[in-house]
DNA sequence: AAATTGGGCAACCGCTCTCCA
DNA sequence: ATGGAGAGCGGTTGCCCAATT
């Protein structure tokens, strides 16, 4: 069938963007917000494609972006967000306020993979290297200078084991999951969706070390197009399919994917049981 | 001091997804 | 139900700069 080009490819501008050209994005979208991109270019007289002026604007001009080094904190997030959902950097960007998919992305590829490596960690798999073990290993973060009476030395298990009925741990460990209040689910799942408690296969038995419980309590600021993930029952079945290798029958909304039994703003929670959602 | 190498990051490309007529 | 348009995502590329030889 094929598509026309979004933009008219001639005469625009490409590679590294100017001063001036920041200037007139961020003046115009002040002035009339983030609209049809599409049509944003040639509205605020630049020479560039729609999609170029968002990605600038996402990665780079917007003013919540928070600029600077990642802290431990956020290495850690990262990671067990990574174990979880894979290269979905956007949804690991909604848990990681002021920070981009793309930035987040290029920081896994040029210092968390080294940092995995180096803990004897295969960065795809999150599972010890040259171990056979079936289990998800999530060092804990080095002691942070203040606090922790947590003494955890030992490697973290995720275990992949049942069948088991999910327990809401993963949610109240895992820092930036906790208060999921923005989850929108309109999903029409069903007890049927769900399959039967006992189809449930996941054991999530996570831990995170002391220093990256504290920060990450804010709601989910994610896209329509992020909320859209969790809100179909065909998109929960894809995921659930996708991310936790579990057959269609068993898979459920992403708050219960991830331990947010009973979000009031998920359908699916309000309208479940625990033991049976 | 010059050349080479490698890391980091911004930006691009191609694809999928969703919405809507 | 279908297909076009727009938005967004993830993988990849290429440039810049610092470190190394």
């Amino acid at each position: 069938m094929g598509r026309s080009p979004c933009c008219e490819k001639a005469h625009m501008n490409k590679g590294a963007w100017t001063k001036e050209e920041d200037q007139l994005l961020v003046d115009y979208i002040r002035k009339h917000g983030e609209g049809c991109w599409r049509s944003l270019p040639r509205a605020a007289g630049l020479q560039r494609c729609g999609k170029s002026c968002r990605l600038r604007w996402m990665n780079y001009l917007r003013p919540d972006l928070k600029r600077g080094n990642f802290t431990e904190d956020e290495d850690e997030l990262i990671i067990k967000l990574h174990s979880l959902l894979g290269n979905k950097w956007s949804l690991i960007a909604g848990r990681l306020p002021g920070r981009t998919d793309n930035e987040i992305k290029n920081y896994w590829n040029t210092h968390i993979k080294r940092k995995l490596l180096s803990r004897g960690i295969d960065p795809n798999t999150h599972r010890l290297i040259n171990e056979s073990a079936a289990s998800l290993v999530v060092l804990p973060p080095p002691p942070p200078p203040s606090s922790s009476s947590l003494q955890n030395d030992e490697p973290l298990h995720l275990d992949f084991a049942g069948p088991v009925k999910p327990e809401p741990v993963l949610g109240e460990e895992i820092s930036g999951i906790h208060n999921n209040n923005n989850c929108t689910s309109s999903g029409t799942t069903s007890e049927k969706d769900f399959g039967n408690e006992n189809d449930w296969v996941l054991n999530l038995e996570l831990s995170v070390g002391p220093a990256a419980t504290k920060s990450y309590h804010h709601r989910y600021e994610s896209t329509t197009r992020k909320v859209s993930v969790v809100d179909s029952a065909e998109s929960n079945r894809r995921w659930g399919s996708e991310l936790f290798g579990g057959n269609q029958s068993d898979a459920v909304c992403l708050c219960c994917r991830v331990g947010l039994f009973h979000n009031e703003s998920c359908r699916n929670c309000r309208n479940s049981d625990v033991r049976t959602h």
